[in-house]
RNA sequence: GCUCGGAUGGUGGAAUAGGUAGACACGCGGGACUUAAAAUCCCGUGGACAGCAAUGUCCGUGCGGGUUCGAUUCCCGCUCCGAGUACCA
């Protein structure tokens, strides 16, 4: 009887259903494992082919974990609110929710056809008011919380208005935009409005006025993590600053936590490091410096407070607040010019020329406050107005920007730190010893740092201060298709629906463009109003609201008091293992924790990180073929021969490519101008050339899951995709080695029958039979456990060359077992033909647990990493006295042990490779 | 520029508390079975040299050094490739 995947698959798939084989429920008499994929946005390419590899490695994961006996939670959902189906929209005037319930059905289609293990009944969708009733929920608490730096943890906003009316702002210490100074009475004295903005100043969730990203291409503001190189992720629009009203989440009031978390957490050190410089965590000096002829002072921020004596100028932003009173009349025109020609450069244009130094001098001078020397002060873009206090020393000899800027406007170097030669470049290092700089003269940098905090602190004019590189979250998009504000408007100030009052719905429309005044879509909306008739508000939340909390919700879906139960969050927890690309590093999964952690912070959730273990997938790439023409002609010149010719490469559909040969009839119809094409061959063949590139459809390398599974079968699909590679490393798709794990397929399948007829022996294992089972299962789990699937893949193919034809039941159950992860499908066919009526998941448990079998594996030897180790008692019972001979007679080795003694002899046939010496 | 990661046959990749480098698979070559093809099975396959042969010798994990009886693995210095970040003071 021959493996025929399709009947196999489809029937198989369509009895899980039935069986409901997959529904998972809140069990506390088990130890539970939650799996989990990032979801993804449904698109309308459909799945692509980069998606199944991670989904596939976390099915196995969770499949393996279900037969380990754990209550598995492995489910998915979709993130369907976002920019291409809005797009699409203002194109076609689909509507998105139309759009994205298409892509929807077609990805749960392309998904089922690989056979994952995922409880649909726990499905979500982002754009689902049920759903996003709670995204807006969050942002209500989150609008209504402050963050409390003496408690290190978000608080009610009700508490600071009632210190604001007992105390002021005396004595408090939370995050906040700036700084604000008033008392008990001034608070009192306050109008609503004026209350308002001081609120704003500390609530979590809060609306400003800031310096933001804005796309003209797309019509909104974009976060952070959506632009790189100055253009939108999203098309590749440029982006320009722009000040305006927004909403911001202040992510920044949680960075040291999110950075102290991250040593708790399971994740690969790149990625945590990516985390890490993106918070970018910095310690320094906050120092005043006195302005000559008048009181204020200048505040700046530095790491080096060692080289203040090396300061010879100041530089504030172009938008730092103190311009304008630091300018003097004399200096106002140049200023201007400089301002408004700083205001027209797109963050693009800024970026691209780094090297250019532009500035301009405010005729002020400061006063050093060590040494009284004054020092001018000028303005410059290369200051940023968003870090630190957007104002600096200059230390041009020993800060590469300060030098150059120096040596364009001729201004003073002073060296204070010894090496370097500063007529060429400036000397950077944080290593040397201190010169021209009265008291810390002679020590070294490190040492002179730490006096310096010392001395600036008992001068009183400064302190120590640590910054960050992390910016809290522009909140607001000026879209339509994302989660509506719970948020109204009455003579201009901001208030909060009430909870009772969720979801606030999305309104129908049918013109998705911004309006004429550039408000955004939801402003066309004639009834975008509460019943009182005072405006919601018409911006919507962006993509990684919807993406930041899903996973508690899977826990508890259809819950409607609650994002998820008290109950169900203390079984669950948290995400054991989330599987995903390494692109969301600095946006959604920084988000998600922020998020978590305020959840944590009210008391709503037990964990306060959302994903202990963290495996990120390489990308799949593609693998492209090349035929060559020979320029002026039509005739094609094959890869060996094409450097006696003057060619072109030309990208060829790796479709009708095998092994890099060429399918000449097929290219003659593959496209009208190659009909009459003439080749030049070697061999009798044509050879292609190949490159890995990206998979794309220009490069005619892309090759559709969907083809893979209608030809191989989705078993052969999951292990082949396991087999290409190590999961984290990005790799092209080759789909010519996927014979071998078909073979071994079927190969494995024939092992149960003569003929048509199941033929499975009842025999006792030989010994040698069971040395070989052992030996994989343990190589197996211990290569599932570290997320080591082409190894194991390896190990299966490696237990069925050592079997060889072996039939008996003792020997294939067990196999079947730990098979099934991988395949599911033929696993499950040959399991019931082997007369079980459950499922392989259902009753494999605890008779064929990993766990069990490893344990009962103790008689025999076992491999390590697939080569055979002599076990230490094989070793140990080596007498020395017999070994002494052969390791002398060894050069290396008499050399080793002279005059030592030999504890331990490792020995393979014919040569001694190891020998312990005491 | 800074930070992190990587480099092993024709190809994807195994093997690192230092111990037979190239597992497994693809491809390629040869053979069996077949009218033929497909499918299946068997043998060979890093390079060079020697031998009729079994086999033997030498060289080989990006480059140059070092530590060690022994280095793909550890240390130092490079080269190239990839990723993140980008005036963060």
């Amino acid at each position: 009887m021959e493996y025929n995947f399709r009947e196999i698959e489809q029937y198989w798939q369509k009895e899980w259903k039935a069986r409901k084989t997959y529904k998972v429920e809140t069990d506390p008499s088990r130890p539970k494992y939650y799996v989990l994929d990032m979801f993804p946005y449904p698109s309308g390419a459909g799945l692509h082919v980069g998606h199944p590899l991670g989904y596939i490695a976390s099915d196995i994961y969770s499949r393996y974990k279900r037969l380990c006996g754990f209550n598995v939670l492995h489910p998915m959902g979709f993130d369907s609110f976002g920019l291409p189906a809005e797009q699409y929209a203002i194109q076609t005037g689909q509507h998105p929710a139309v759009t994205t319930a298409q892509n929807v059905a077609r990805y749960r289609e392309q998904l089922d056809r690989l056979g994952f293990s995922y409880d649909w009944d726990r499905q979500i969708v982002t754009s689902d008011p049920e759903y996003y009733k709670w995204t807006q929920w969050a942002f209500l608490k989150m609008y209504d919380s402050y963050y409390s730096f003496d408690e290190n943890k978000a608080r009610p906003i009700s508490e600071l208005v009632a210190r604001f009316e007992k105390s002021g702002t005396e004595g408090l210490n939370a995050a906040c935009t700036e700084r604000m100074e008033f008392t008990a009475e001034e608070w009192k004295t306050m109008d609503e409005h004026r209350r308002e903005d001081v609120l704003f100043n500390y609530r979590l969730a809060y609306r400003a006025d800031t310096t933001v990203n804005w796309c003209e291409g797309l019509g909104t503001v974009l976060a952070n993590d959506e632009v790189v190189n100055g253009l939108s992720v999203r098309g590749g629009y440029p982006v320009v600053q722009k000040r305006m009203k927004q909403w911001l989440l202040r992510v920044s009031a949680y960075a040291e936590r999110l950075l102290d978390g991250m040593d708790r957490l399971e994740w690969s050190e790149s990625l945590k490091e990516i985390q890490r410089n993106w918070i970018g965590r910095s310690t320094g000096a906050q120092v005043f410096f006195g302005i000559k002829g008048c009181d204020s002072k200048l505040e700046i921020f530095t790491t080096r407070p060692d080289t203040i004596f090396g300061c010879t100028f100041m530089v504030i932003a172009p938008e730092h607040e103190m311009v304008g009173a630091l300018t003097t009349d004399d200096h106002r025109s140049e200023v201007e010019a400089y301002l408004e020609e700083t205001k027209k450069r797109s963050e693009r244009e800024r970026m691209a020329d780094t090297k250019r130094v532009s500035g301009v001098f405010t005729g002020s001078y400061a006063v050093n406050p060590f040494n009284g020397v004054e020092i001018p002060i000028y303005i410059s873009d290369y200051v940023l107005a968003g870090y630190g206090t957007g104002a600096i020393m200059a230390v041009p000899a020993h800060d590469s920007r300060d030098y150059a800027f120096a040596k364009h406007f001729g201004l003073k170097i002073t060296p204070v730190v010894e090496g370097g030669d500063l007529s060429v470049a400036s000397y950077d290092a944080k290593e040397g010893c201190m010169i021209n700089s009265d008291f810390l003269n002679g020590l070294d940098v490190k040492a002179a740092i730490e006096k310096m905090f010392a001395e600036i602190e008992v001068r009183g004019i400064g302190c120590r201060k640590v910054n960050y590189r992390l910016r809290d979250a522009i909140f607001s998009r000026q879209r339509y298709w994302g989660e509506p504000f719970p948020i109204y408007y009455m003579d201009g100030v901001a208030y909060p629906l009430s909870e009772d009052k969720l979801p606030l719905c999305l309104p129908e429309i049918s013109d998705f463009r911004p309006t004429s005044s550039g408000e955004p879509p939801l402003a066309r909306v004639q009834g975008w109003h509460t019943a009182e008739g005072y405006p919601y508000e018409t911006s919507t939340m962006p993509g990684f609201a919807g993406s930041s909390a899903y996973y508690f919700r899977y826990m508890d879906p259809h819950n409607d008091k609650a994002l998820v139960s008290p109950e169900a969050n203390a079984y669950w927890r948290s995400v054991d293992l989330y599987v995903g690309g390494i692109e969301h590093a600095t946006g959604h999964l920084i988000y998600s924790r922020y998020w978590n952690k305020f959840l944590y912070d009210i008391g709503v959730v037990v964990e306060d990180e959302p994903f202990r273990k963290l495996v990120n997938q390489g990308m799949i790439q593609g693998r492209s073929n090349f035929v060559y023409r020979i320029n002026g002609t039509n005739t094609f010149v094959s890869l060996g021969l094409k450097d006696q010719y003057d060619t072109q490469p030309l990208h060829v559909d790796v479709n009708i490519v095998k092994n890099d040969i060429l399918d000449i009839e097929a290219f003659k119809t593959w496209r009208p101008e190659f009909a009459d094409a003439q080749f030049i061959l070697e061999d009798g063949r044509y050879v292609c050339g190949w490159a890995v590139e990206k998979m794309s459809k220009s490069m005619y390398n892309v090759v559709n899951p969907d083809y893979i599974v209608e030809n191989y079968g989705a078993d052969t699909m999951r292990m082949y995709e396991m087999f290409l590679g190590p999961i984290e490393q990005s790799k092209p798709w080759d789909t010519n080695g996927i014979d071998g794990v078909y073979k071994f397929l079927r190969r494995f399948w024939r092992l149960f029958f003569n003929g048509d007829a199941l033929n499975v022996s009842e025999e006792a294992p030989t010994p040698k039979e069971l040395k070989t089972l052992h030996k994989t299962i343990k190589k197996v789990r211990e290569d599932i456990e570290n997320f080591s699937f082409n190894t194991s893949v390896s190990a299966f193919m490696i237990c069925l060359n050592e079997l060889g034809d072996c039939n008996k039941r003792s020997v294939l159950e067990p196999l079947l077992v730990l098979l099934a992860p991988f395949t599911p499908h033929i696993a499950e066919e040959l399991w019931h033909r082997l007369g079980y009526e459950d499922t392989i998941f259902d009753a494999a448990y605890p008779k064929f647990n990993p766990d069990y079998l490893v344990e009962n594996s103790f008689e025999y030897p076992v491999s390590v990493n697939g080569k055979m180790r002599f076990k230490k008692e094989f070793a140990l019972s080596a007498q020395p006295a017999e070994i002494q001979p052969a390791v002398l007679a060894d050069p290396q080795m008499s050399k080793y042990i002279e005059g030592k003694q030999v504890k331990k002899v490792i020995v393979v046939p014919g040569k001694i490779i190891n020998v312990v010496v005491g």
